[in-house]
DNA sequence: ACCTGAACACCGTTCAAGT
DNA sequence: ACCTGAACACCGTTCAAGT
């Protein structure tokens, strides 16, 4: 009776801390955050509940794990550019990684507990301020105003059925919903931009996003 | 027999959907949002759970209620003021409101069904931009970016253990968690400035509104 | 070491009944 | 008209057992 172990064996793939992340991804990539459950990830892996705190403590460690991948999945802002083009390079990735899973952004919020790669990120970008030369300060500055405003582009993106192929179905069906005489501002933005052809609710944030770089550099070469 | 009605009643005041809606948001701001259940509303307004879907037709419609009335409680831009002002009035009192409600800037993710206040302080803010003179692409632009931003740093806010009484502690204990010599961009940060005693994480808020405001006046009155 | 059956204390919601 | 008891199909998690 050999002791070799995993050797050749027929039987299923070991459980693990990462095939259980990744099958929670998944699962709320395709059916949402609600769906995400301990019993439904057992099915998903082929598994009992039960088995599932062999790898994690519970459930609050497979939100916190599943975050820090997402934030793994974000580039780093690139070591041999310049200040605005590596930020410009990291937020343009961020919101791509984020509307990628749209369950993510809102998860943000209970996570007080961040993962290796979170903290790498973080680093990375305030270490890709500093060596540009921006002051301890405004470093904080800068860093504030782009994350809360990519975060908050990704929060807005999960909510608003604007960006979708189906964006004029289901705009034109809320446009439905208020009579433009009660919220004509509204019902004008409404139909004369957002429900127009050509309208491209993701165009939005490279134009918000090269104002705050032009903010940013104002910031760090006063004239 | 008299038939009047609510009359010198002494009978418990009768269940009402503001009524409802108002113990939520109380349930939600004191225990955060997972303690707001069904039955712990229920428990909360002295009746039993099933007696809450006479006024609501589920638990969504009472989350799409609160999220309404949180909208209801900013500030609308006033409308004796420049864009800029009236911008930055609006702006300063959503975030003030944000952080008041902390469960409630995650939970606009899922939201789709925006109420009557939610609709009405988009119609005002839409108005003010028009009536300064901004096109209609360009007020979408400024939305976007403004909300964005202001959406973005009340998640962080939510998140961050920073800028709460306990700050030093709590984030004293975060920075033993990464030694600096792995992320020593971030201990740097850390230490010589959110661990300063004068330190205040809302400060930064006004800081990056004003870089938006200065940008988006730029965009208005090119030079 | 790894997996599990049964159970506990919860959820939101339905349905048929009470006043 | 308004409220409710009992029940259903779910949750996350514990505990004592299986291999």
């Amino acid at each position: 009776m050999p002791a070799r172990v995993g050797e050749g064996a027929t039987k299923r793939v070991p459980l693990s801390r990462e095939r259980l992340l990744r099958s929670a991804i998944a699962i709320a990539d395709e059916r949402g955050n609600a769906a995400l459950t301990m019993r439904s990830l057992a099915q998903e892996l082929g598994v009992k509940p039960m088995s599932l705190y062999h790898h994690v403590a519970n459930k609050e460690e497979i939100l916190d794990g599943i975050i820090d991948v997402v934030f793994g999945e974000i580039e780093l802002p690139p070591a041999d550019a310049g200040w605005r083009s590596a930020m410009r390079h990291r937020a343009i990735s961020a919101r791509r990684v984020l509307a990628s899973h749209p369950w993510a952004t809102p998860l943000m919020e209970s996570r007080t507990n961040p993962g290796p790669a979170t903290l790498r990120h973080h680093d990375a970008v305030i270490g890709s301020l500093r060596a540009a030369g921006f002051s301890i300060q405004m470093t904080a500055h800068a860093y504030s105003l782009l994350d809360s405003y990519v975060y908050g582009f990704a929060l807005q993106e999960a909510v608003l059925p604007f960006d979708r192929k189906t964006a004029p179905d289901v705009a034109g069906a809320i446009i439905a919903q208020f009579p433009s005489d009660e919220y004509p501002h509204l019902a004008e933005l409404a139909t004369e931009h957002v429900l127009q052809p050509g309208y491209d609710h993701g165009n939005e944030f490279e134009i918000g996003l090269e104002l705050i770089l032009d903010g940013l550099d104002r910031l760090l070469h006063p004239n």
